[in-house]
Parts: structure tokens; C-alpha cells; sequence
DNA sequence: ATCAGTGCAAAGGATTTGCATTACA
DNA sequence: TGTAATGCAAATCCTTTGCACTGAT
């Protein structure tokens, strides 16, 4: 089920209506890759006239209905990312900076982890807390 | 390496100084059990006259030290919690419940995951979503 | 003695909210 | 048409910062 109709699913179910802004929010977080905050998502549907107070009205109802989740805050930023992506987190505890990275190996011994304990998968979440090489070269 | 131990080589090692106020908040965060955030750490400070601007100045100290770590804001305040010991979660999306585990193959993995890109890692955490065994056997 | 660390209060900035207006259903 | 949703701007409130003072080395 793609991000549109289960948007639209979980407005129905909820007797909430699919307005113009709802629908330009949708599609703003659709064309994000990535992180994204509140006010990212702004600048971008300025243009549409969709207002930030929108904006943070609406963003609840996407986390509600499944299609984005919360990360960590960056610069004091609260953070969203499509939770369907399966990516993992390496995040810099000098800078901040949160590098996105996928590797296969290690979904896999995820996989026979589990297998191995009789546990089923459906989703996960790795964050790496550590130095970046930027930062990792300023300590020493 | 225990907490204070740890606090007091990360003091040093960055020619930061041990001071009452830094060792009241090492106390308070010690005697945390779960998730906290700064106004609660003040309040619990306050009758040995830590200001909330220390604590805020000090808390970054312990997530760089790898004594706590951020976590998903709750009720609009950053959180946070004690660095787990290294393990990692499997989370029953049924019954709820959290099944501890370690896996050194996964570690390793992780390990060759950073150094791959120069990033030098100090915490993770693991959590993956899905069924329990037994759970696993009611839904078929 | 020196300079980092602290408290206080003011500043900053993300997020929330009240209210009049607009537009879905 | 009735009511939820929106925009605007003011209000909140967590967090950061400037500054003068205090205390650790």
C-alpha cells in the first residue's frame, strides 16, 4: 500500500477530511529523501500557501497513520523520515550529523538472528552513536 | 568501566574540570531509572543548586562520554537514557514484549560497518520489530 | 592568579494555540 | 449549510546565551 492511499485510509477511518493542504503536506513529504523537519517541509509548500502551524498540525496524522516516524532531533529540530525506508543510522555525538547507510550483511545476520530464536521480523532500527571522520580527526 | 569512572577519564582526557555542580548531575543521572529529561533532572537538583543552565551546559558531557544517550522526545522535551551495556531488542509488535539478546556477529559487523567509513562508533542500539515465537503461532 | 564553570535573567527559536475565515462533505 | 480545517500572529515553553561572579587547578 503506497503512502497516498494509506494516507487516505487512515483520514477515512478517522472522519477526517482530505483537504487541499493535506493533500500538498502528502506530497511534500513524498518528494523528501531523507530527514526532514517541520521547517524544510515549510519553505517547500510555502508556495502552495500551506502554513507552518498547518504543517505541525498535520505531521501527527502521518506518524499516526504509519507513514513517517520520528528520528532524532538535529539542531534542535525534531526530525521525520518515511518509515518504510530500511536504512540505518551512524550518528555523530560531536557534530550531530546523522549519516543514513544500508548494508546488506548486516540485514542478513539480522535475519538468522532471529531465525535462530524463533523471532519474526517485520521492521527494525539500528543507530550507531560514534565519532564521524570529520569530528574524529578534531579530538586527536 | 562504570559510570564515574568513566565521566572522570572523559573530564580529563578533554581538560575539563571535575566541579560540585558536574558531580551533582553525574549523581543525578545515576540515580535515574529510565527515561528523564533535563526539567527533571532540575527539579531533582535544585536543592543542591545546580541551575538549569548547568544542567543543559552538562548534558551533552555525558552523551559525548557515552554515559547516556538521546532519545525520541517525549511531551516537546529532548530525552534521554542510560547507555544499555550493548545489547540489543527484539520487540513483539503482539504481545508487547522485549526479548534481550547479543550477538558478537553482529557487533563485528557493525564494527567493519564504521570502519568501512571512518566512523568510530562508541554506542548502538538495536531494536527489531515483529513477532515472538509464540506469538508467531496464534496468527497461523 | 588565572580562566573555565556557574547562576541569573534575558534572548532565541521551535512548536502550539486562539480566533476569524475558508472550504470540505 | 454545518463544521472541521486553515492562516495569521500571539503565546508558550524548551533551550541557549551574555555577563559578572565564583571556584577549581
Amino acid at each position: 500500500m503506497d503512502a497516498t492511499e494509506r494516507f487516505r485510509d487512515y483520514l477515512r477511518e478517522n472522519g477526517l477530511a482530505l483537504t487541499a493542504a493535506r493533500r500538498a503536506v502528502l506530497e511534500g513529504i513524498v518528494a523528501c529523501t531523507g530527514h526532514f523537519d517541520a521547517d524544510t517541509l515549510h519553505s517547500n509548500l510555502k508556495k502552495r500557501g500551506v502554513s507552518a502551524a498547518t504543517i505541525y498540525r498535520t505531521l501527527p496524522l502521518f506518524v499516526k497513520s504509519g507513514i513517517i516516524t520520528e528520528t532524532l532531533r538535529e539542531k534542535g529540530r525534531t526530525c521525520y523520515e518515511r518509515a518504510s525506508s530500511h536504512h540505518d543510522h551512524l550518528e555523530c555525538l560531536m557534530c550531530g550529523r546523522i549519516i543514513e547507510f544500508k548494508d546488506d550483511g548486516l540485514e542478513k545476520l539480522q535475519e538468522a538472528v532471529c531465525r535462530s530464536r524463533g523471532f519474526t521480523p517485520v521492521d527494525h532500527h539500528l543507530g550507531i552513536r560514534g565519532y564521524c571522520a570529520a569530528c574524529r580527526k578534531k579530538i586527536r
